[in-house]
DNA sequence: CGTGCCGGGCT
DNA sequence: AGCCCGGCACG
């Protein structure tokens, strides 16, 4: 992660000039005092006053006034590399050495501990210490709540009258207001799709292609004033416009992400301006990677298909014993089914943490993320259960039956659910009450199933269950039913 | 014998 | 309702 920051020409004779390894004026975050238990995190502060090392390669060309304190988080060598180069610094006296891998530990996702090279500007109003202005307060780096408000502030505080549309993209003060907002954007936009881009999934490459790669969009973004050569046309739209998540390094943001991993459901445990603020690729993720699904909530048949009328379909001639060929619907079906979203991502993260086989599986597994809807690319059967009589597609042979599985109900919601209720439009439509709880309204219409006969005990499951997968050490990680000597509600079978 | 979870008790 | 656990059945 590389930050810049403008030290409101503040820089104390005899800082870290020169990028030498010793304290800089600002730690912007002190990563190691903070967390002393992160061992492998690592930090290179630098200030460079504009002019002293003469231009800037990539970016800091636009002379900032004062001093411009760089400082970067490094993701071994590439980032550091070209951090180097981007800097003019010496790779022996610039603190980079000895720098080690970041430790991105409690991520779940490769990319996204990847995503270094995203821009941030921490706000002035954190600059060193002054005599008037208490010490920053740590993290200053992660609070992005207030970054942009106090970068507005800033802005209308005396001596600096110049907007500062950003803050998470340094803008010299110098340049004219108009294009800044775009500029930025761009940068944010190429620094997202570098952060999120495929090729730094790879390890080999991820040590090249990074440099030119981030070198491109800074000088593209803050050189572009000088530099005819920059054509970053808006065609390209591909690239999410969000700004990217970037990863902080900060233990307490680590532990911000795995608290809300451990609530039953993101929105419950954090809000959802908390995922904003602090960038979680959840939000992103969901609206790129859940896909909506319906559920028969018929009991005992837990089928779910990729469309609605498939769903009507089924419940129509599976359960309501119509004829299966009319497509005349009295809306009835709508009542035994729901709509549930799958983020198919934390579903091929479940099927290769997991890796459950079925025994009715043959071959390799399937690869997961893309192929559900290119895998079956006509059949709407994404069956988990499968109705007697359904012939097992790919999903039903591989994926456990828990990463589908809905309970609307759930009383013993799990952290890991991967799935979520929304209610229906077709629900509303046919006049049913959404109410507050649609789902639950929903499943409590399901048909009563036949109870087994007392003395028959359910079939023990084959999945494995919470004390399986996490063992006696992790049992606060078991879903709530296993810690009660009840069925398992997370990997039900 | 380890494990899943039913049934029931306690709060 | 939430929580805990004895004890039984299954593999």
């Amino acid at each position: 992660m590389y930050t810049k920051r403008v030290v409101d020409d503040a820089l104390p004779a005899g800082g870290t000039r020169g990028g030498g390894g010793g304290a800089p004026p600002t730690r912007v975050g002190d990563f190691s005092r903070r967390a002393p238990d992160y061992p492998a995190r690592c930090e290179a502060s630098v200030s460079v006053a504009e002019g002293e090392r003469g231009p800037m390669p990539a970016f800091g060309r636009q002379g900032a006034v004062g001093s411009v304190l760089y400082t970067f988080v490094v993701d071994s060598g590439s980032m550091a590399e070209g951090i180097r180069r981007a800097t003019g610094l010496c790779p022996g006296r610039d603190g980079l050495h000895g720098v080690e891998k970041v430790c991105f530990s409690g991520l779940r996702d490769q990319r996204e501990a990847v995503s270094t090279g995203v821009l941030k500007r921490a706000s002035p109003t954190h600059g060193p210490p002054a005599p008037n202005r208490p010490p920053p307060d740590g993290l200053m780096l992660l609070d992005f709540r207030n970054a942009g408000k106090r970068v507005d502030q800033t802005n209308g505080s005396p001596g600096d009258g110049q907007p500062c549309p950003s803050s998470h993209i340094p803008v010299p003060r110098h340049r004219k207001p108009s294009g800044h907002a775009d500029k930025e954007v761009m940068a944010a936009t190429v620094l997202t799709s570098l952060s999120t881009s495929p090729l730094v999934l790879h390890p080999a490459s991820s040590a090249v292609v990074p440099e030119p790669a981030w070198k491109e969009a800074l000088s593209g973004s803050y050189s572009s004033s000088t530099s005819g050569n920059w054509s970053w046309d808006a065609s390209d739209q591909s690239v999410p416009s969000t700004p990217s998540p970037p990863l902080s390094n900060d233990p307490n943001n680590k532990g911000f992400l795995l608290s809300c991993q451990g609530e039953d459901s993101p929105e419950d445990g954090c809000p959802e301006s908390t995922h904003f603020l602090f960038e979680d690729p959840i939000p992103r993720k969901r609206k790129n990677s859940m896909k909506v699904m319906f559920k028969c909530l018929w009991k005992n048949c837990e089928k779910v298909l990729s469309t609605s009328s498939g769903i009507q379909r089924h419940v129509r001639t599976l359960h309501l014993g119509q004829i299966s060929d009319s497509d005349y619907s009295d809306g009835e079906e709508d009542f035994y089914y729901t709509e549930i979203q799958v983020n198919m991502d934390s579903l091929s993260e479940g099927l290769s943490s997991l890796t459950p086989t079925s025994p009715t599986a043959a071959g390799p597994p399937p690869i997961f993320p893309p192929p559900l809807a290119t895998l079956i690319p006509r059949s709407e059967y994404i069956s988990v259960k499968g109705v007697p009589g359904d012939a097992p597609t790919l999903l039903s042979q591989s994926a456990p039956s828990t990463l589908c599985h809905i309970r609307t109900d759930h009383a013993y919601q799990g952290p890991l659910s991967l799935v979520r209720p929304v209610s229906t439009e077709v629900r509303r439509q046919v006049g049913v009450s959404g109410g507050t709880a649609p789902a639950n309204k929903n499943y409590a219409l399901t048909p009563p199933a036949p109870k087994p006969a007392p003395g028959t005990r359910k079939p023990r499951g084959e999945a494995k269950k919470c004390r399986k997968v996490y063992g006696m050490e992790k049992r606060e990680m078991w879903c709530t039913a296993c810690r009660w000597k009840k069925a398992c509600q997370r990997f039900t079978d």
